[in-house]
DNA sequence: TTGTACGCGTTATCAA
DNA sequence: TTGATAACGCGTACAA
């Protein structure tokens, strides 16, 4: 079997022999520059006429760029397919870059192995800019990219956030605060939390939240500490709680996949929901309309963050990046039935 | 604010001064030629001193290829990231893409607009090959794909499959016909499916699979047809059948999320599962195991299929293709409380 | 076994 | 305003 020849592809250099001009004022008519009208209209017709589709590669060569953005998402694989949001802020990110014509190129970074990888990319200047998503603290690669001033953007702060790099987000402390004072409304009095993930600003933060609507209230031993987002861990996590206060009636998930795995222990202890006990979760993930009762939660914009992450790069990358940086969005808060 | 510069990076140049030899010599060692063990080792270390990487933009030049592999998804936005299935065949495909240093660049085709755009895309050479996901008959993307000679595998075969082009898929038709005899083999006299995305060869082969299981007990009028393979066509389907049929005591339904949308409404009807009607989905989605009760589903390798995919178009991309062509994978029947 | 020289398709610089 | 020409970094004949 012959090896596919590659489709054969109009130049500059056909264009302006086709318009009867020269390739410099081809390419002035490309990329903007002084051209006469009749001239114009001439190379015009004859990149329509001859399929001319600048070669992405020549162009990259002599312009020292890319025209790539890598998106680092620091997360196991497993766990990648599960986050309800960074699919929509791929999704987000991924539209406003392919309108600026650049390529989204996404890399997990799971083990120590694919940092070193990661990090050769990053130096070999495979990308022009990058967008990260859950860094967690002292992250090598982070440091990586202040030491390369890599035009850069976080989604969500690592702790130890270099404030050189813009980060685009939400407020989880104010959110947090807020879903949990719903808790109090409803008169609920022994609220407990299950809070994962504490070793990234979105877990930490709830955290914060939470605790300052309770203030006075706040009681340490109804805070169950697991790992992460997911299902299982609402399990975990709503056992300990129930172990610890049989007389709990209220509580905050960290995130809605935890508030199912939560509800289900309820379910099984005999706890009605919200009748016993009221219980909210966090991202309006598909998960809060599956659940019985529907989960009372908070919103988070995902898609949009992504564009907005991807914006603060290409500013960057542009070099057109006024004073203003970071980006906090709006969430919003809604009810269903589960409080 | 300046410009950030470009990071400086070596050439072959720099590492052939380096190694005291002449860039012909290094380029040897790089892509596999005579060269003595004396200048092989200096060279190498010349390497890694100068932290040489090749650089992407010049090799494809001169090498006319773009080292990019399109993920053609034929999906709306909005249904990408309800796919069950689309996430891991992505990240299969992406990991051996990414072994074999190829860029996997998505691009998901849901208005005209975008076939057009996509369509540029592919004529111009910005990818090596393609694998197209849910494509439905006609495509006018697959016509230009076969015009164009251009290296591709099917997800799933399209109705009118061109057979110049392979495919990498499951047997839907004989999942289906498992999975319905399970529903006979448990007793079950009146059996109804939703069957969805008809146009599709999955939805029609597993309808065909049901009619196969069925034989003469086949009743067309058990057979609510909806268009796709979400939660809320599995509501609407389900209404239709227990409309029709109130005696029904089995369900097929297409896909886990229509089983899930099916399962409320027996619910709301007041009918038990497994007592009163037994239901089968189909993909073993995390859906299969949120439901009360669980799902008895089909399992379908979905990383692997995105592997095996991947690893087609790179053996046409590579000119190293034998005669072997399309794969059909072996899906696995999983079985929990439902039926 | 090694070195030299040309071409890949663009952009950018400089004269004209 | 336009045209010629030199890079950009690499692969590859061809000659040595």
């Amino acid at each position: 079997m012959p090896k596919p020849s590659p489709p054969k592809r109009a130049t500059v250099h056909d264009v302006a022999a086709a318009a009867g001009v020269s390739r410099g004022t081809v390419n002035r008519v490309l990329n903007g520059g002084y051209v006469s009208a009749t001239a114009r209209t001439a190379i015009e017709a004859a990149i329509a006429k001859v399929g001319y589709v600048p070669n992405t590669a020549a162009r990259n060569l002599v312009r020292r760029r890319s025209q790539a953005i890598g998106f680092l998402a620091m997360e196991p694989h497993s766990l990648l397919l599960e986050d309800p949001n960074i699919g929509a802020i791929m999704l987000g990110a991924n539209e406003v870059l392919s309108v600026a014509d650049h390529q989204m190129v996404s890399l997990v970074v799971d083990s120590y192995r694919d940092t070193e990888r990661v990090g050769r990319y990053l130096r070999g200047g495979f990308v022009d800019g990058a967008i990260i998503v859950s860094a967690r603290a002292h992250d090598p690669i982070t440091r990586l990219i202040t030491q390369l001033r890599l035009p850069a953007t976080f989604v969500g702060h690592p702790p130890d956030l270099h404030h050189s790099i813009p980060f685009v987000g939400i407020d989880n402390v104010g959110s947090a605060r807020t879903i949990t004072q719903r808790l109090l409304q409803t008169g609920r009095r022994r609220i407990g939390m299950i809070a994962a993930a504490l070793d990234r600003d979105s877990g930490a933060d709830r955290l914060t939240g939470f605790r300052q609507a309770l203030g006075d209230r706040f009681d340490p031993s109804l805070v169950a500490e697991v790992p992460l987002y997911d299902y299982s861990n609402g399990v975990k996590g709503m056992r300990v709680l129930l172990d610890r206060e049989p007389l709990l009636d209220g509580v905050f998930a960290a995130s809605d996949a935890v508030a199912a795995g939560a509800l289900e222990v309820l379910r099984e202890a005999g706890r009605t929901v919200p009748g016993d006990v009221g219980i909210v979760g966090f991202d309006n993930s598909s998960w809060a309309m599956r659940t019985q009762p529907p989960l009372s939660t908070v919103h988070q914009p995902a898609r949009e963050i992504g564009q907005n992450a991807a914006e603060l790069v290409l500013n960057q990358v542009r070099g057109t990046e006024p004073a203003a940086r970071s980006i906090l969005l709006d969430t919003s808060v809604v009810w269903r039935d589960s409080a």
